[in-house]
RNA sequence: GGGCCCGUCGUCUAGCCCGGUUAGGACGCCGCCCUCACGCGGCGGAGGUCCGGGGUUCAAAUCCCCGCGGGCCCA
């Protein structure tokens, strides 16, 4: 029962502290692993299921401040459907496989993993090392989204566990037996370093400046020509010579062939239209291989290959005088050679020559042949574009990335690899008859060092000691892209998977979608026929204050730990949802932060302000005013809902900031002040009410719209206010009655307002000084908060209308607004 | 060589898709006010060739074309 005490009887808030104290937020923390808040089957219908196919990041390093806001996005997507009434299932665990903490590890130890894995012993050795490196990092991983407050679920089954390589083996030997993999000795790109194949998303440019040799060729028909080339090495792998058929220099050599300098074979003229006749002398020789573009002309004009390297980077037999150097050497040796024996025309610098390198190592690349795995992709390019086009993108300007990396594919995808912090191809072999054999799914196979899990070779029945485990592992691709396959629980559970399929949330950086993104959605579409996702949701990077990405070696790495113990983790979060629009980069602005932390301590004052008050359940009535704010919260609710359901927080937390602070604090509860304290009698009882309840009712969407962006905060207040979490509430709703009131009242004060204390200001005057005068309102709509405008004011009369044209001094202070003060 | 994104007060960012008031906000700066939830507050102010140049239009930050600069990706 809500009673109207007497003007003086003291108000006490329900909050007691006059601020927001951010370490109070370890201390929900705590709270809400106690009561175990965000296990998924507490929430939600069962039959609303949403799956967030979260990123499982790569466990090589430490979170800086730009990848931690981008989980805290993801966890303000699914807090805010999580409201919607869905259950929400946000998985959490690490990307383990791979070559980075091979890397990193051979580094620290000094072991040669290529070495030490001669021997089964000393390749667990080696495992053993990487696991321990990986279960450090991603401790502090976990500690950092905590701390940020995510809702997530921590799987400690990463990658790398049992459960999950098992199911990478499950996929594989399913999309072996329809056919879909291939072995095939073909044209890789190769890092010599790294000691392993690559694919195309795996390879970056970089430029160098480079010498161009002018290579003089003998044809045949004695006519002879002059090739450039920067890889002269390669003259001993020469397959043909090639010019452009519009190329009129050059059409007199066709037919004919050329005799390859030093090396004496002779090598077919056949030209090509992939051939630019601007490029060095526009005769060129085609060798297997120099580059991408060899690749296709050797495949276009079914050319033979002539491969002089080796997977250590080194020249083979083939290569002649120059076998068993290295590239740079045979490269000066050959320059030699030639030299001595005339060829050599002439030797140009270029400034500028784009070369490929090893992604991780930077390694320059060979293209060699080699005997690879391959997952048969150019087949499903026109089904992946289809879905590629139905997916729901957001934002939508990102969706071309997507179509323009499947319209590039130009090869099958290499998915097998030298490495060992991967997951294991499950294939044995048969020594006696070379078949390869591929056991049952269902099990985690090691087959480098399992016993084989067949009795004989089920072809030509050679006994089990014949049979020869596989050591080679998958890219890792081929594991990270079934995490959704994972997260719906594919092949496990059928019930929960056939309600969870199909409503898939993907979250993802935009530099990822050339991989993460379009490998999932190969190898789910190959394994279902269906799109992988509902939604696809692409934020930007977090980038450093001047707008670089953030690296260590440039040393502009920001850690998380050290913001969120001074502003608070709501302000982190305020920061990442703030920043940029979704899809765009966002940079780091410890302003931001600072202004989200700000936010918080206004939220809790108002909160303060409000729990004087308590929320009357009838007999009270609603003035104009109290209409118009209310009207304004459901345009905000409107807004806010329609821009988180695009999966978009920066729209939501910027409207909510300014509803809250600029609407709400700002105009609406200073004015109802003489109202709600019961200083003036102008009001009545209901009146009184009417202000508490909208007050309280006002308050309560704001911290629930919020909610998903500031978990803690609005958390904290919810539970001095009502006793419970705000986490388990629903997301508000408009309701049709304030959609139809009217909200010109506050327009008005508003003007009002700013009018009133820019004339008290100009003329020197104490905002909170009696103004002797006469204000006139030229609008019907103020009538109804004239007693507002007296209060805040001061004003000794309040009239609707003009003043009349007689009457002295009249002040215009804005549109249909004019003072006269009484003398 | 191609694709995409970006270029708006000192800094950052919104508005651009769907042309139309004095281009909005944040941070910083300057000035004023200790107004009783909040000085972790409030109010006011200065500050802008909307990258440049053409075009369309009664009207362009917004649409079109040509450039310039930065970033990402691809060849």
């Amino acid at each position: 029962m809500v009673g109207l005490k007497s003007p003086n009887n003291k108000l006490e808030p329900k909050l007691k502290e006059k601020r927001w104290n951010v370490a109070e937020e370890e201390r929900l923390i705590e709270l809400w692993e106690k009561e175990d808040l965000y296990s998924p089957d507490k929430y939600g219908d069962p039959n609303k299921i949403i799956v967030i196919d979260t990123p499982p990041p790569y466990t090589s390093g430490r979170w800086h401040v730009g990848a931690a806001g981008s989980y805290a996005q993801i966890d303000m997507v699914a807090r805010y459907f999580r409201m919607k009434g869905y259950r929400v299932i946000v998985p959490w665990y690490a990307d383990r496989n791979g070559l980075p903490v091979e890397i990193l590890v051979e580094r620290e130890t000094g072991i040669n993993p290529h070495e030490i894995a001669k021997t089964p012993e000393g390749r667990a050795k080696f495992l053993n090392l990487c696991r321990e490196r990986l279960d450090r990092v991603e401790r502090e991983m976990v500690e950092i989204w905590k701390r940020l407050g995510c809702s997530f679920e921590y799987w400690r089954n990463g990658t790398d566990s049992e459960s999950y390589r098992k199911l990478t083996q499950a996929t594989f030997i399913e999309l072996w037996k329809k056919g879909l993999i291939y072995e095939d000795e073909r044209p890789v790109f190769w890092c010599p370093r790294c000691m392993t194949s690559l694919a195309e998303a795996e390879l970056e440019y970089v430029e160098k400046g480079a010498k161009m040799y002018h290579i003089r060729i003998d044809f045949r028909n004695g006519e002879s020509g002059t090739i450039a080339t920067t890889r002269p090495e390669l003259i001993g792998a020469m397959v043909a010579i090639s010019y452009n058929p519009e190329d009129k220099r050059y059409t007199k050599l066709e037919g004919t062939t050329g005799i390859v300098p030093v090396y004496g074979y002779e090598v077919p003229v056949k030209p090509h239209r992939e051939v630019d006749p601007e490029y060095g002398t526009g005769l060129m020789m085609i060798c297997s291989y120099g580059d991408s573009r060899d690749i296709r002309i050797i495949r276009d004009l079914k050319l033979p290959t002539r491969i002089i390297i080796d997977k250590d980077g080194r020249i083979n037999d083939l290569g002649g005088p120059l076998k068993s150097l290295k590239i740079d050497e045979a490269r000066r040796r050959i320059v030699e050679i030639l030299e001595r024996e005339g060829y050599i025309v002439k030797v140009e610098n270029i400034s500028s020559h784009r070369i490929p390198v090893c992604w991780r190592c930077k390694t320059p690349i060979e293209i060699i042949h080699s005997k690879e795995l391959f997952l048969k992709q150019l087949i499903f390019i026109d089904d992946l574009m289809r879905i590629a086009k139905s997916i729901d993108f957001k934002p939508e300007f990102h969706r071309i990335k997507l179509i323009d990396w499947i319209n590039s594919l130009r090869m099958d995808w290499p998915i097998s690899k030298t490495r060992y912090y991967a997951t294991e191809v499950p294939l044995w072999r048969c020594r006696s008859c070379n078949e390869y054999l591929v056991p049952e799914p269902g099990r985690y196979y090691r087959p480098w060092i399992d016993e084989p899990p067949f009795e004989k070779c089920p072809r030509c029945g050679t006994g089990k000691e014949h049979i020869e485990g596989d050591k080679r592992v998958f890219d890792t691709w081929f594991d990270s892209s079934i995490s959704a396959l994972y997260v719906s629980r594919w092949g496990s559970d059928k019930e929960f998977f056939s309600k969870a399929f199909g409503n898939i949330l993907r979250p993802q950086g935009y530099e990822i979608i050339r991989t993460w993104l379009y490998y999932t959605l190969l190898r789910v579409y190959q394994l279902t026929g269906k799109p992988a996702f509902r939604w696809v949701r692409i934020n930007g990077m977090g980038l450093d204050h001047k707008g670089e990405a953030m690296h260590k070696s440039k040393g502009n790495v920001i850690d998380p730990e050290p913001v969120m113990r001074k502003y608070g983790a709501d302000a982190l979060r305020y920061w990442t949802a703030a920043a940029a629009k979704l899809g765009y980069d966002y940079r780091f602005k410890e302003e931001l932060i600072r202004t989200g932390n700000l936010f918080a301590t206004k939220l809790w004052n108002i909160a303060r302000f409000v729990s004087m008050f308590p929320k009357p359940s009838g007999g009270f009535v609603l003035t104009d005013l109290d209409k118009a704010i209310l009207k304004k919260l459901s345009r905000a609710i409107e807004i806010i809902d329609r821009n988180y359901s695009e999966l978009d927080v920066y729209t939501p937390i910027h409207e909510i900031y300014r509803f809250a602070w600029d609407i709400f604090a700002s105009h609406y509860i200073e004015a109802v002040k003489p109202r709600v304290y019961r200083s003036s009698s102008e009001y009545s009882d209901e009146e009184v009410k009417g202000a508490w309840w909208v007050l309280n009712e006002v308050l309560s969407n704001i911290l629930r719209m919020l909610a998903p962006i500031m978990p803690f905060i609005t958390d904290a207040i919810w539970r001095q206010l009502y006793g419970r979490t705000i986490h388990k509430e629903s997301f508000p709703e408009t309701y049709g009655e304030w959609r139809e009131y009217d909200e010109k009242p506050l327009d008005l004060l508003i003007k009002i307002n700013s009018a009133v204390w820019k004339y008290k200001k100009e003329n020197g005057l104490r905002l909170s000084q009696e103004l002797n005068a006469v204000l006139y309102i030229d609008d019907q709509a103020a009538e109804s908060i004239v007693r507002e405008i007296k209060a805040l004011h001061r004003i000794s009369k309040v009239a609707i209308g003009k003043p009349k044209d007689s009457e002295a001094n009249i002040i215009r202070l804005a549109e249909n607004l004019y003072l006269s003060p009484i003398s």
